[in-house]
DNA sequence: GACTCAAATTGGTCTGACCTATTACCAATA
DNA sequence: TATTGGTAATAGGTCAGACCAATTTGAGTC
């Protein structure tokens, strides 16, 4: 897998690029078929790659010769404790993400922050809620905190926790009551004001926490 | 892999448990040779099973049928970066596990944080430093907070954290300052007290922020 | 220009062979 | 009896070749 990953990362190839069909991979990297099909399988299980049948394999996350990985995996019972569970280690990130934010945002941040959030209400009052919208804003916040490390997090749980919840987050109603705290975790971070801004992010996650309690059967 | 996976979980294996050699597998589950493989090497990817050539293959964590697999990569340029980066993640994490250790922590719970913290104090007493009786003690309230994916990440990040430095944190003097915190964190999380626990998670952490800042060249 | 269908491409699976590291076993030895 | 040493059995790792099934491609047709 190593092998594979630096041919992958020295090809410099970017996320959505096919790689190369196995056979010629075979050939380039000297090993047999299926020592090859074991690292592509594994990168696949790691969500770095996803191979689709007489189309190719296709890159899904950019990587690096330094690329750490940390696959995590959780037992529940039903999706909406495995929810719960994610929801407690996000907040956890989240409110760091935002004292972070509120640090170290410079004048670009904020600019980004302010047309995300614009487009955020804009969305709101229009179709009642956002959803995309809201992620975008969020990841606007991630940015400003200067720490790529929680983007790729948050981007990742992300992506998963909607991948085994068929009822996406863009629910009309869904966590609508934190709509206003947006605007006033926007505002902390402009003041650098840390600990408000730890303290929005908190109702915010509140709310989402209490949405998902409620929706359980 | 959802077959072997179902396999494992209906045979009730527990971690440390030996699976059948592959050879067998591929009976029972009636598939190739490679393709069994590949299973098993996306299971490994994933750290639920580890393979031990010439001895067999291992069961790590256990799953069962309902397991949700949560893949995280993290790219991390500069190494001296790298660490204050994970640190500042890892504080958020952390402050959510105290805070959630010391709602559901149980008495059970109790009796072995302290086992693990009057051990720390001792070695600390000792030998000047702890390092692995360290780890062993936050281990505990991981486990305390009743959320695996705590420990999980916690884990790992540590691991990693570990390989990427060759000197540990075993080191005599580093983060000494925050001894006296653990005691009270113990005494917060048993008092209930989540605001208490969250602050005496914050003062260790800052700590240890402090202690890699002035260990840069 | 749109449709049809066959060929080429590509990932998925199976088989069987061989390699190497580990483990288990058993006889020879101290 | 306990230890040692070597050998056979076991188990994962790799390779090669054949075949399958889904997709894509492109020539041919309407």
């Amino acid at each position: 897998m190593d092998v594979l990953a630096r041919y992958i990362a020295q090809k410099n190839l970017q996320p959505g690029d096919r790689l190369p069909p196995e056979r010629e991979l075979t050939a380039a990297l000297k090993v047999g078929r299926s020592s090859l099909r074991e690292a592509v399988s594994q990168l696949s299980a790691l969500g770095i790659v996803e191979a689709r049948i007489g189309s190719g394999t296709y890159l899904l996350r950019q990587i690096s010769a330094e690329t750490v990985y940390m696959p995590l995996s959780l037992s529940a019972d039903g999706l909406a404790e495995a929810l719960l569970m994610t929801l407690e280690v996000r907040r956890g990130i989240e409110i760091e993400a935002s004292v972070a934010a509120a640090r170290r945002r410079t004048e670009e941040d904020m600019r980004r922050m302010e047309v995300a959030l614009d487009e955020m209400e804009r969305t709101h009052h229009r179709e009642g809620g956002s959803g995309k919208a809201d992620f975008a804003y969020h990841m606007t916040i991630y940015d400003a905190a200067h720490n790529p490390l929680f983007r790729q997090l948050l981007e990742q749980m992300h992506d998963i926790l909607e991948r085994f919840w068929d009822r996406p987050f863009d629910r009309k109603d869904f966590a609508a009551r934190s709509f206003p705290y947006h605007r006033t975790l926007f505002n902390a971070i402009c003041a650098g004001d840390a600990a408000a801004a730890a303290e929005e992010t908190r109702k915010i996650l509140d709310v989402v926490e209490e949405d998902i309690r409620n929706m359980r059967p």
